[in-house]
DNA sequence: CCTACTATGAAATAGTAA
DNA sequence: TTACTATTTCATAGTAGG
């Protein structure tokens, strides 16, 4: 598994891999002076608590991460005159010194002028255009060079009517900074044309906190911007870089920490399990509920993203549980929370653990050489009926078993679309029905009210498996007899709000944020027929929750004490082949306003008590 | 517009054998 | 260790038809 991760000198490539150390090296340092651009104040989640508790005044410790690299302080002094107090900034301008004085005449003779590029006609385009095809000449780079040299030329040559856009310039700006070109893109795509500089760069950091530590990233030849462009004293910054990477390497022996899967995945227990193994685990005061906050994700989601998503959660430990372990379908997810794990309790009745206690039906025709006993994970889409079909013609040639090979086609698709088996050599995917039972919620859910069939199998995809959730949660039951106050973020068709139902939390206010509106209707006759006695308070974007409607809604609701949600997985999950960005992707990145509003909340609540 | 249907791999992991 | 195999995965985009 780990592959050569010490940075061994192979002269001829290795500029790539360590650029890439590079970027590390640039955002770990820059990462400290991030949540200090921040300007809503509270978010200071993500700090060490080190550094904030220390009562070393901010600018001698601001320095002192230069001294510690071994700059002379009188150049740290003029690089911060020049700069401010920006990490980044300051770090570029003392390698430039450092290289500028250690050769005050080389440059490297492949470096291409900068200025041109900046003027505003056509040439300046057609100028990097040629630069970028010169470099991709090279048969050296890879597929994924093909495709980052494409980003690099859609991000420059994409808006002919100006040929070099604010974006364009701060691209380059960004590329200059050492930033790939693709992540600066994302960046702006993501903070809107009118972001500031700060902005950028910390949006660029949240998202690349996760790779910035990860072992494998090191092997991934990708070139940056100011590689392309080659600024001024490049390849000696290159150098220092190397070597300021090999001291920290020495500095820190043990870092190197990757959150890994436990091997049954069953969390910290499960109830069915005869010797229940329960780990204490002890959280710091300041994150003991109320409020309480659950968060919830996949488990195998691209590497790097639970390391992220744990340090702007306060670094609790995520618990990762298979719910095969619960019903008859395999869900691996992530949960992430403060609540007590003593104590904990099962919903009833348990749910059918097996296929054939749960589609009894379809016992009948199973086939002996289909071993299946669990299925794998429900998605938001289903198997073609020309799979179906093929698969049907495929069995129903042989009068007994199958040769090997087709058994091991039938399966192959069968697990893959969790197909099961409805009638003689006949298989089929599950109803809608069929996958609200065995998530663990009541018959027809989903069913009516202007939902689409389509529409209800994306719904229920994409949702919780209750009785998992349900166990995690049964210990608000004693601690809240008198009902709870609920933030459910992300509500979806109200996992969430179904689990406690079940486990018999009484639910005073629920404050459901939820995008779609089949959803929200969902979740609103859910509420209606069965007769809750308390409030249920629709919200349609959670972007669009301010820390002033959430402080309305805790004056008015008198506190949360349960935030629970779990933000979009699209840019997470393994199925998507188009868009696996990771937690930066279009909707994944939504999970930092589930950070932010969790933030709010708590705040917001330390100043009420 | 809505709805149903279909084609579309790669990444991550664990296990195993060399 | 390293290289190979096996398994699994809260999906998207395009098309056709109403």
């Amino acid at each position: 598994m780990d592959k050569n991760l010490s940075g061994e000198d192979n002269d001829d490539i290795d500029w790539d891999t360590e650029d890439e150390l590079e970027i590390q090296e640039i955002q770990d340092t820059v990462f400290s002076s991030c949540t200090d651009l921040r300007t809503t104040g509270q978010h200071v989640v993500c700090c060490d608590g080190e550094a904030s508790s220390s009562s070393v005044p901010f600018r001698s410790k601001f320095i002192q991460q230069f001294v510690v690299m071994g700059f002379p302080e009188e150049s740290i002094a003029k690089a911060i005159e020049q700069n401010g107090e920006n990490s980044d900034l300051v770090l570029d301008s003392l390698l430039t010194f450092k290289a500028l004085d250690d050769s005050p005449e080389e440059q490297p003779s492949v470096s291409p002028p900068l200025e041109p590029s900046i003027s505003s006609d056509d040439s300046a385009s057609e100028y990097n255009k040629n630069v970028l095809d010169n470099v991709y000449e090279d048969d050296s780079w890879s597929s994924d060079s093909d495709n980052y040299i494409n980003t690099v030329k859609q991000c420059y040559l994409n808006d002919e009517g100006s040929s070099l856009s604010e974006k364009e310039k701060m691209l380059l700006f960004l590329g200059n900074m050492g930033y790939p070109a693709e992540e600066a893109s994302i960046a702006m795509d993501r903070c809107g044309p009118k972001a500031s500089l700060p902005e950028l760069v910390d949006f660029i950091c949240a998202a690349q906190m996760s790779r910035a530590e990860d072992p494998y990233l090191l092997e991934d030849v990708k070139p940056n911007l100011k590689d392309i462009l080659n600024d001024c004293g490049g390849y000696k910054k290159r150098k220092m870089y190397n070597e300021l990477c090999k001291r920290k390497k020495q500095r820190e022996i043990s870092v190197e920490e990757t959150i890994r899967l436990p091997k049954p995945m069953i969390g910290f227990g499960i109830p069915t399990e005869s010797v229940p193994r329960m780990v204490q685990r002890i959280l710091p005061e300041k994150i003991i509920g109320p409020p309480y906050f659950y968060y919830e994700n996949v488990a195998l989601a691209p590497k790097g993203v639970w390391d992220t998503i744990k340090r702007h959660l306060y670094e609790i430990e995520p618990e990762f549980v298979d719910s095969k372990y619960f019903s008859a379908t395999a869900r691996k997810r992530g949960y992430l929370h403060n609540l007590p794990i003593e104590n904990r309790f099962p919903l009833f009745p348990l749910p059918p653990r097996t296929i054939h206690e749960a589609l009894p039906l379809s016992k009948r025709w199973w086939p002996s050489w289909d071993t299946r006993s669990k299925l794998n994970c429900l998605q938001t889409a289903i198997g073609s009926a020309r799979l179906t079909d093929k698969i049907r013609k495929a069995v129903e040639k042989y009068d007994g078993e199958p040769p090997m090979e087709i058994q091991k086609y039938v399966l192959y698709h069968c697990k893959k679309w969790n197909l099961v088996w409805v009638g003689r050599n006949k298989v089929a995917p599950l109803e809608p029905d069929e996958v609200e039972m065995l998530l663990g919620f009541p018959k027809n859910h989903t069913r009516g009210g202007g939902i689409s069939r389509t529409d209800r199998y994306k719904s229920l995809g994409n949702s919780f498996q209750v009785d998992t959730v349900a166990y995690h949660l049964s210990v608000l039951r004693d601690l809240f007899p008198n009902g709870i106050n609920v933030l459910s973020l992300f509500s979806g068709i109200g996992g969430a709000e179904v689990a406690l139902y079940r486990l018999g939390v009484p639910l005073n206010n629920v404050v459901s944020v939820e995008k779609s509106e089949v959803n929200r209707n969902i979740v609103r006759s859910w509420w209606e027929q069965t007769n809750q006695r308390g409030n249920l308070i629709h919200f349609d974007d959670v972007q669009l929750l301010s820390r002033d409607q959430l402080k309305k809604l805790i004056e008015s609701v008198g506190g949360f004490d349960l935030v629970i949600g779990g933000s979009p997985c699209n840019n997470l999950a393994g199925s998507n082949r188009v868009s696996r960005d990771g937690l930066e992707g279009r909707e994944s990145s939504l999970f930092f306003d589930y950070v932010r509003i969790l933030d709010d909340v708590k705040s917001i609540m330390s100043r009420h008590r």
